[in-house]
RNA sequence: GGUGCCGUGGCCGAGUGGUUAGGCAGAGGUCUGCAAAACCUUGUACGGCGGUUCGAAUCCGUUCGGCACCUCCA
């Protein structure tokens, strides 16, 4: 209806325009399970839990969201044979590498889904999981059509996609513009054992080598034994599951090419069809100014930050605080300063709930349309906050008007189905009987003026972890 | 080497020709015994150099710097 998106496939901001009316598929590039997701990767899929959320909030789309694992590949197969990757809580291991693979993969799926959730996506959003092992007889096929259709050839046990005779028939290098005939010279490692025809072509199914996990494939008259291409899954699952086309594709920017290019280039030479209508890429996640790496000692999955007592809701609405298609600059001094804007606005909510002494009216709606608008514009995050802060500073919660305070809760309820950072709960903490005696104390010395009594009190019971606030009526107490 | 993106005040981050973005931090204030919280006030920024223009962070040229992709990568 209303939302503009950036579509890598044209270069442009577009109007979106769903195939069927009300409704909205899509499809995430999901993790490779091979390790616990780092920040990176979890920005990426927050991205994509941005974009269902606004379509669904903002134009009432129906969302059907699938997000693939990948349980089979380089790395994965890399862990799997490394003894001591291997955790009591991924079972026994056993000769069956295939059963070893599965149990791997099963693990780190789901620590996997527990990070997404603590990041505040919610797992009823999602319609499905696929993964790619599940799914081997249907990559098959779809060698087979690309084959039958001339795009493929055999070649050392291996099957390789013909890029060069694909450029013939169609575009590639649809969402990049690539120089192919000035790939960087002299570097080009080709260190496959595997004979391609031209570096350019890329694997569909890849000869097993010593230990790896593998499946047979009858083609074209040989039995081949090995495993499907990374590029393949995608192109098999969103067609299994979605069907073709559908409507947006989303991942990382890195996945541009070569993996998305060449999803296009098979589904279109076996199915042919292209996937999607709209591809979303997200930009990189930095920290502290540099690329994220092990090396550079600046690698972070969320439980890292977790341990080093961030908030992964704050760290989420510091994710979202940056468009998706900027670079975002993680630091811990953001997540601190997100954390703080992000508490003005829940105090700001709590004060709306509670306080009923105000009369003013506010338009509301206007201002509410002006939020939503911006994030009808690509997602614009930045914007539709800065637009809530300048809100807030000009209408303190306490002068309203009870009609004008439901309204406001009506804007952050819609809101919060967008950002996921909010309580409408009033804090009903449990306040251990001894830290009111103690403020009790505190109050009781106060009023009699042994301040440096009540100064000890009011450290104690911070120490303890609460925090005492003076009120007219008395006081009140919160948790740290 | 090829392709593309970006350089805004202490930090983050909007802004594409003339009007306060915003957040965090900082400063001052109201309140308070002191705090905390809240609220009010407060920011001579746009990498450098040229050019176009009455006027440029915004357009053009150039230069410097950073980043990404070029078949492992979210």
């Amino acid at each position: 209806m209303s939302i503009k998106l950036y579509n890598t496939l044209t270069k442009e901001i577009e109007l979106f325009k769903p195939i069927k009316r009300g409704e909205v598929k899509i499809y995430s590039c999901g993790p490779t399970v091979y390790n616990y997701a780092h920040i990176g990767n979890l920005r990426a899929f927050l991205c994509a839990d941005l974009l269902q959320r606004t379509l669904k909030v903002v134009d009432g789309y129906k969302i059907t969201w699938v997000m693939n694992i990948t349980d089979i590949d380089d790395k994965t197969i890399k862990n799997i044979s490394d003894e001591t990757q291997w955790k009591p809580q991924m079972g026994v291991r056993s000769n069956d590498i295939i059963e070893n693979l599965k149990n791997f993969t099963s693990y780190y799926k789901d620590e996997f889904h527990k990070d997404i959730r603590l990041l505040g996506l919610s797992m009823s959003h999602f319609h499905d999981f696929p993964r790619a092992t599940d799914f081997i007889e249907e990559m098959k096929s779809l060698i087979v059509l690309i084959a039958n259709n001339g795009f493929a050839y055999e070649s050392g046990g291996s099957v390789y996609f013909n890029v060069g005779k694909w450029k013939d028939t169609d575009k590639y290098g649809k969402l990049k513009n690539l120089d192919f005939d000035n790939f960087r010279s002299g570097e080009r490692v080709d260190s496959d054992e595997y004979e391609r025809e031209q570096v350019s072509d890329f694997v569909l199914w890849k000869a097993k080598k010593e230990g790896e996990p593998s499946w047979e494939f009858e083609f074209e008259g040989k039995t081949l034994i090995g495993r499907p291409g990374w590029h393949l899954e995608c192109s098999v699952m969103e067609k299994e599951i979605l069907g073709l086309p559908f409507d947006i594709h989303t991942g990382g920017i890195d996945l541009q090419f070569p993996h998305h290019e060449d999803e296009i280039a098979q589904s279109k030479a076996g199915y042919g069809k292209e996937p999607t209508n709209y591809w979303f890429h997200n930009e990189f996640l930095q920290v502290e100014g540099q690329k994220m790496s092990k090396s550079a000692r600046n690698f972070y999955t969320l439980r890292d930050l977790i341990d080093k007592g961030l908030d992964p809701i704050d760290v989420r609405f510091a994710m979202l605080s940056a468009h998706y298609r900027s670079k975002y600059n993680f630091t811990f001094d953001d997540v601190e300063a997100a954390s703080k804007s992000r508490k003005r606005i829940q105090r700001y909510v709590y004060e709306l709930i509670s306080n009923n002494v105000g009369h003013d009216y506010v338009d509301v709606t206007l201002f509410s349309e002006k939020f939503f608008n911006h994030l009808k514009n690509d997602l614009h995050t930045p914007k539709a906050l800065g637009e809530l802060f300048t809100f807030i500073n000009k209408n303190a919660a306490i002068v309203m008007g009870r009609n004008t305070r439901d309204e406001m809760l009506e804007f952050f309820k819609e809101f919060n189905e967008i950002f996921g950072i909010l309580s409408f709960e009033m804090p009903d903490e449990d306040i251990p009987e001894e830290i009111t005696m103690l403020a009790t104390k505190r109050i009781e010395a106060k009023k009699s003026k042994n301040y440096d009594l009540a100064d000890m009190l009011r450290i104690e019971i911070n120490n303890r972890g609460y925090v005492i606030k003076d009120t007219a009526e008395g006081f009140e107490i919160e948790k740290l």
